[in-house]
Order: structure tokens, then C-alpha cells, then sequence
DNA sequence: ATTCCGTGAACGCTCACATG
DNA sequence: CATGTGAGCGTTCACGGAAT
């Protein structure tokens, strides 16, 4: 995924949720929008050197994205809309092998009555749901999620377990934006609840896949898959 | 049949306020 | 005083209805 033209600045201060008071590198101060709703762990240091991308578009409040994050010596993407772009791309380049024999990719599929998953891939044996997380939080080499308490993601857990019991595909995706890590886990010291529920939804036949991308300020490419350790 | 536009959901944390 | 609930934060995207 081609990245456009960004500018490189040092973090102030994530200001809250969505906003981020970046000093470019020729002195201007601006106000970033920041498209992460994470906690950031470990991503969001003042003093971290940053890269924002700059949008036209009319009506837009602030013009700056917040996009990466130089973090122990690698770029770290925590644009959380960049996953599922990278994903929808990388299927249809038909790069990822578990996902080959398809068809059809349908983005933004409702499931039940309250929720909606990422992917749904028809035209192969199974029809295949796939649910797609954002990783920007590493230590010691090793890719943890969530970097908080997530309702929202164990519901995603759970919602793939009633899919496989259905007779379908359910695939939970994580994409880790950053090269410094060989391995990845959840993250029992963050969410006990969560790593429990991964490793019973694996259990239960939901597939894990976790992906890790190359993040340069040029592009961020799906460069290769790692292993998950999902029990105790 | 195609393009345009407004609406609403989603993201997850934080803070103000209400309830016990 | 401790705990719980809800709104709000900015942007994108999908969707449905209206206009062309």
C-alpha cells in the first residue's frame, strides 16, 4: 500500500483520543488528527519522532494525520484504518494463501443483528468471515493485543465462534505494524478475558492469522506471517 | 442507470454526572 | 465515598434515497 507524501515532525503531547500537537520539522505547531482509539502503548511518547500525511479535503477540522511512529529503531503504522485497506489489497492481490480460492471479497458484512465483520469471502468451499486488529504494541520482540480492555473485541471473538458453528470460515486477523517482533501473543497482563477467549475460540476452530507488515515512509507491504502463541 | 448527498455507525478512552 | 453510565471526541465509510 503506497503511502502519500508525509511529513516528519516530534510528538508533544496526544492531546486526547483523536487529537495529537505534533512540532514539524520547519518549527510550525499543528494539531494532528489522530486515527487510533487504542490506548497507544508504548506508541505515543512525546518526544517520538512522527510522520503525518496532509489531506485537502474540504470541511476536514484538522488538515494532518498522525501515520507512524519511530519507535526502538523501526516505523510503527497506527493508523487503524490502514489494516483493513492492507488486507482488502492483499486479498485481492491473492497474497495470502489460506484465502486464495475466492471469489468475491465483500467489505463491512453485517452479522446477527448488532454486529458486523471486516471480510466475507464467497466463492470458495466455505464461506469465510474474517475480523481484522490493528497491532501496534511490542516488547522484548514479541506482538501483543489488545493494548487495552476490549468489549468490543472479545464480542469479535465470540461472534467468530457462532460463525464456525454455523459450518462457515471464521478468521481472526491481526496485522502487526512494525518489523520488531518474531512473535506474537495476546495480552494477558492487559486483558485476561481476551487471551482466555482467543485460545477458546481457537479451540473451537476459529482460525488465527497474524500478519506482519513492513512500515516505510513510502509504503506498508504484508511482508510475512507469524506464529501465534495462543495457551498459557 | 448513474452520480450525489445526507445520515449514522464505528473506533475506545476520558470526563462529567448520577446512583448506591 | 465508591462505582456505574453516558456523552463526546474527528474522521471515514457504507448505505439509502434523491436528483440527474
Amino acid at each position: 500500500m503506497k503511502m502519500p507524501p508525509l511529513l516528519s515532525g516530534i510528538l508533544i503531547k496526544r492531546i486526547k483520543r483523536f487529537l495529537a500537537e505534533i512540532r514539524l520539522d520547519d518549527g510550525e505547531e499543528i494539531i494532528a488528527h489522530c486515527p487510533n482509539s487504542g490506548s497507544m502503548l508504548g506508541c505515543d511518547s512525546p518526544g517520538s519522532r512522527v510522520l503525518v500525511s496532509v489531506s485537502e479535503r474540504p470541511g476536514r477540522r484538522y488538515r494532518h494525520t498522525w501515520e507512524m511512529v519511530r519507535v526502538n529503531g523501526v516505523w510503527v503504522g497506527i493508523n487503524t484504518l490502514v489494516p483493513n485497506r492492507l488486507i482488502h489489497e492483499t486479498l485481492l492481490q491473492r497474497r495470502l494463501a489460506a484465502f486464495s480460492d475466492y471469489t468475491t471479497v465483500r467489505r463491512e458484512v453485517p452479522w446477527g443483528a448488532h454486529s458486523r465483520l471486516d471480510f466475507l469471502l464467497s466463492g470458495g468451499r466455505r464461506s469465510c468471515y474474517i475480523e481484522v486488529k490493528n497491532v501496534t504494541l511490542a516488547q522484548a520482540g514479541v506482538a501483543y493485543f489488545p493494548d487495552a480492555v476490549t468489549e468490543r473485541g472479545q464480542k469479535h471473538l465470540r461472534d467468530l465462534q457462532e460463525i464456525v458453528r454455523h459450518g462457515h470460515r471464521g478468521v481472526i486477523l491481526f496485522l502487526v505494524q512494525r518489523m520488531d517482533a518474531e512473535r506474537f501473543m495476546p495480552a494477558r497482563f492487559i486483558d485476561p478475558e481476551y487471551a482466555r477467549l482467543l485460545s477458546e475460540s481457537r479451540e473451537n476452530g476459529v482460525e488465527i492469522v497474524v500478519c506482519q507488515a513492513l512500515v516505510t515512509p513510502e509504503e506498508i507491504t504484508v511482508v510475512k506471517l507469524l506464529e501465534p502463541t495462543v495457551s498459557v
